[in-house]
DNA sequence: GTCTATAGCTAGATAGAC
DNA sequence: GTCTATCTAGCTATAGAC
């Protein structure tokens, strides 16, 4: 067994990058080499389905994440609420680069990646918006406010970031999650 | 002077039908041709500059339907703000069809679109968010207030059509339609 | 496990008949 | 103005050396 060049880590990260930055379709096999670290040939020893058994892999490696940086977090009953809310917010922040960034779930539904990945993508938003619940109910609201200032919670990521990219500016993105807090702290 | 097969709006029609289901990228000449009922080779005599050219004549005739829909709607001072607002709702649910079909912002900023029509995408938005600022003026809100509002009605719009989009259900979408509403009418 | 080289195809774009 | 036919470059994917 020869050694990997690149760690799977790296080598998703990279990968992640360039579908976030040009879109499932717009992002060529060069474009993932280059970015991987690794030659064409490489990519397909690592992923033996081609460009959508990479696209796949990336975005259950955004699962792992989601699991470890929101999941966990709203689950951890030792922090209080407005702390878990706190640190997924910055989470956030963070894996978007501050608004930077183009979110995977847009990038990976255009194209052919809709009818590809339909399924994990609405399985992902599902996550996300299960979990935001259980924070609200947390937070004491009932069942339906909590459902409801989940799917806003998303609305506002992603809307937000689409926003951002189009002026050219993150003002958007930190104005979202201002507003977010407000949304579970204000009364 | 040979007559025109399609007309300039047909065209357009369903050449932008084409740009939002699959984005800028995922749309090649072929998808467009067949949408708009012309071969390549026509497109290009109708568009010398080619797919960057069909692209930019997209975005105009968005920009068109922008200044008749929902610019000057709010800007008819014959109607009162609450009309104008639920107008300009009932025009933006018809463009998208009902939440059905994603947006062309975000389809047309993956890929090499961000940068072919960066300015225009800015631009783009630029309106939106002046539009709807007049709007809150003329509810009677302060001018950070307004633009506060313009924004998240901006974002609520974008962000609920990529999350209708992945969860593939129309709800989201509507359910941001009604709370863009008692952004302005609610005290 | 990674690489160079290349196959087979489709992309965007053009030439020229009608 | 629209069409068929075709060009070249780039694409995804594979073969086979190391």
């Amino acid at each position: 067994m020869r050694p990997q060049k690149i760690d799977d880590i790296k080598l998703l990260e990279g990968l992640m990058t360039t579908f976030r930055t040009k879109g499932y379709n717009g992002a060529s096999l060069n474009d993932l080499a280059n970015s991987s670290g690794l030659q064409k040939a490489s990519l397909y020893h690592r992923f033996p389905g081609g460009k959508k058994d990479i696209g796949l892999a990336v975005l259950n490696f955004i699962e792992v994440w989601k699991e470890q940086n929101i999941v966990a977090v709203i689950n951890n009953k030792d922090l209080k609420p407005d702390e878990r809310l706190s640190t997924i917010l910055k989470n956030i922040s963070s894996i978007y680069e501050n608004g930077e960034c183009s979110c995977v779930m847009k990038a990976m539904s255009m194209g052919d990646g809709l009818e590809l990945f339909g399924d994990e993508l609405k399985f992902g938003a599902g996550i996300w918006l299960k979990t935001l619940t259980q924070l609200g109910l947390d937070f004491g609201f009932e069942q339906k406010i909590a459902e409801g200032k989940a799917m806003q919670t998303l609305v506002k990521i992603q809307g937000s970031l689409i926003v951002s990219k189009n002026l050219n500016n993150t003002q958007p993105f930190t104005m979202a999650l201002n507003e977010i807090e407000l949304l579970y702290t204000n009364i």
